[in-house]
DNA sequence: ACCTGAACACCGTTCAAGT
DNA sequence: ACCTGAACACCGTTCAAGT
């Protein structure tokens, strides 16, 4: 005799990724989740397959909306303008969702969500290509893409320390390594 | 009566390190660093505050060893080639130790070994300030740093799916990086 | 077919008792 | 002064029993 359906998996996933941004990684516990959609921990597992699959499937929708939000900045006119534009919305997405950002490509979540990161890459990669050519295209985008993570995750992580405006050096290397990119 | 002293904290921390990078952070347990060092897991507490405490240790020394790794690359010459030496150094440290790196702008570890970072960022002040001037020697340093600590995050968490040589991407970057920071 | 309570293994941590 | 066994709380996960 069938039991109705308390929950859903979207519902888990977003719980998830709602614990994640108020309690940490350490206070995303199936016992938190399950709390949460109103459900018995144990009853998690008909969805999940386990706490690092849930895990997985959080950093996946988040990498689904932040590809979403870049696809959805305007795009088409000057590439380098473009890309800034697309630097500042990574970054405002990041702050947003700072929790579920730092685990894009921590160890953990390692693997997964591959798809959607590729998806996210198109809109660097078509301004990369009118910038810098189709020969360099990618590694141009890799260069983009690398500065921008890897600046977002210092700031998250707090590690800018020696003063300065945080703002300012952003505008700076956008700047800078959009202008690279466009030399031959 | 005292107990003769069977461990030491710079033990317990080199065995984190060890441990961390044959077993990755959920294999860091205390049990694990206990049975390393030949000692019960209450012990530990002696020493280390706690689980977190010691992983921040584990996170500084890391840090001082890549400054001490940075601080050794021959410098002085051309602030471009500097710069190159530089990235290719810690790129290199970050293989050899690919579990502590991505652990340094963790969530976890954040707050920690923000002086060792200082130390760190010596040698590519230097570059930068003859490479950009006194004025975006900051800056110029910031931008070198994101790009780099990104790149490898990426790179570690095999995020480069897209195809095209990993090695060419970072020499692409090093070589665009240094040369728009160059420029007036 | 989904949900639950009970149970298990494991982990971080505390503490009184040993030497 | 350091070390230990015992104990506790907490967490991920399994499973037989419920509806």
């Amino acid at each position: 005799m069938p039991t109705p359906e308390r929950t859903s998996l979207d519902e888990i996933v977003q719980a998830g990724r709602d614990i994640l941004e108020s309690a940490g990684v350490a206070g995303l516990t199936m016992q938190a989740v399950a709390d949460r959609v109103g459900v018995r921990a144990p009853s998690l597992y008909k969805r999940v397959r386990s706490r690092d699959d849930l895990l997985r499937l959080v950093v996946e929708a988040t990498v689904r909306d932040l590809g979403a939000q870049l696809n959805a900045t305007a795009t088409g006119g000057d590439p380098r303008r473009d890309l800034a534009e697309l630097a500042r919305a990574f970054r405002a997405f990041a702050h947003a969702h700072p929790l579920g950002c730092q685990l894009i490509f921590a160890p953990k979540a390692a693997g997964a969500s591959l798809d959607a990161l590729a998806a996210t890459a198109a809109p660097v990669l078509r301004a990369t290509t009118l910038l810098a050519g189709e020969q360099h295209a990618l590694q141009a985008a890799r260069t983009v893409t690398a500065w921008a993570y890897g600046f977002i995750s210092m700031e998250l992580a707090g590690a800018f320390q020696l003063g300065g405006d945080v703002e300012d050096a952003y505008e700076f290397g956008i700047a800078h390594i959009a202008g690279a990119l466009s030399a031959p």
